[in-house]
DNA sequence: GTCTATACCTGGATAGAC
DNA sequence: GTCTATCCAGGTATAGAC
């Protein structure tokens, strides 16, 4: 009984959470009510307070669903490649694999931070979570590539084209362009694979050397 | 007393754009209230609606306030450099020159433009003009520099990577980041202007050719 | 032109029946 | 656990005095 009355608490939980993940992302935090999670979830407003407290708890949930997901989807391109060129690669390719998505609403992670950062909203450091974890999991990939020196900045520089492209995409629907721009990525990651990589000096020049 | 009357209302319009623009900059759109705004002019609620219809006008009013000051600048960079490969430059440098505003607010196009897509609002096409604008402009540069086919995919190119280092600029924070990754643009646009351009066919490899 | 007052709605949140 | 009913704050928008 009490067994029974948990499994539904957590289903109907994780029903809320899925549904608002989905819907933050698409209409954005803010702009999605609790009239239109409880729509999708067919469930009654009222009873939203019974498994969170308050709004900004639905996006705590959220966010950490996200993460899980994030860190289980980087550990999987992880046993799926021995080399660190073929992860980054993975990552690039999220651009191409999600690419109907990503023309629609944009990058999650970004759009989600953006909004945060402008409502000024305490969650923002949880999200922020979200762009370290592929931080660090990118640097960690350019340290076994043997750029030790400067695999934060190598990570940091892909992380913000990949923003970039989908920012991009999502004004502009250009399906050529995100493949343009995910094979110039790739050819940049090769092309510094037989570099002897890069400092984080003061006066270190490029983080890629052009010709 | 016409002419008076005119340019009171004219005056307090004006209040109302400029205030209008840099809250919907720092708080978005859908989050900057009336209230918001007529604090910061000081003036009643109910007064907005004798130089507007709606928020959406305002809204409107907003963007092609921000559309002519946008040409007027890119106007401007062409006027003090004669060199195209000059004024990609002062373009590309507008990320150090708001770096602050930057930081703490991201781009103004590029949040606008996401947040309208979010609310699936009808100013979209507007708001996009701002980027076609930078798009046109650059794509015209390019032309000047030599690389009349792949033009306009070396302008999206160079866009998408303002837009990525604004948006983990305003993430992160972090000031180094932004030069670092100015300097590499720079250096892109160096070895740019030495090749002999890119094309923009089906199986063109690279957008630019990192060593 | 600008104000005050107010209508109307939708949002998040609470109370209590079942 | 879920519902209905309700509260209250805040938003946009309108009416009408000045």
């Amino acid at each position: 009984m009490q067994k029974a009355c948990f499994m539904n608490a957590r289903a109907t939980r994780n029903q809320i959470v899925e549904a608002a993940d989905q819907l933050f992302y698409e209409q954005g935090f803010e702009h999605t009510s609790f009239s239109d999670i409880a729509e999708t979830v067919q469930i009654s407003r009222g009873n939203f307070y019974y498994h969170f407290k308050s709004k900004d708890e639905i996006l705590d949930a959220v966010i950490g669903c996200r993460l899980a997901n994030t860190r289980s989807m980087l550990e999987k391109w992880e046993a799926d490649s021995a080399r660190p060129g073929d992860r980054i690669q993975s990552f690039i390719r999220i651009l191409i694999m999600n690419q109907t998505k990503i023309m629609l609403y944009g990058c999650p992670v970004g759009t989600l931070c953006a909004e945060l950062g402008k409502l000024d909203h305490p969650s923002q450091a949880n999200a922020e979570q979200l762009f370290d974890t592929f931080l660090d999991w990118l640097s960690r990939q350019f340290t076994l590539l043997g750029h030790d020196q400067g695999a934060k900045t190598l990570a940091l520089h892909i992380l913000a084209r990949s923003q970039g492209v989908a920012m991009l995409a999502n004004v502009y629907r250009d399906e050529a362009f995100i493949e343009r721009e995910v094979r110039d990525m790739c050819s940049w990651l090769e092309s510094l694979a037989g570099s002897e990589g890069l400092h984080d000096e003061e006066n270190q020049r490029d983080v890629h050397r052009p010709s």
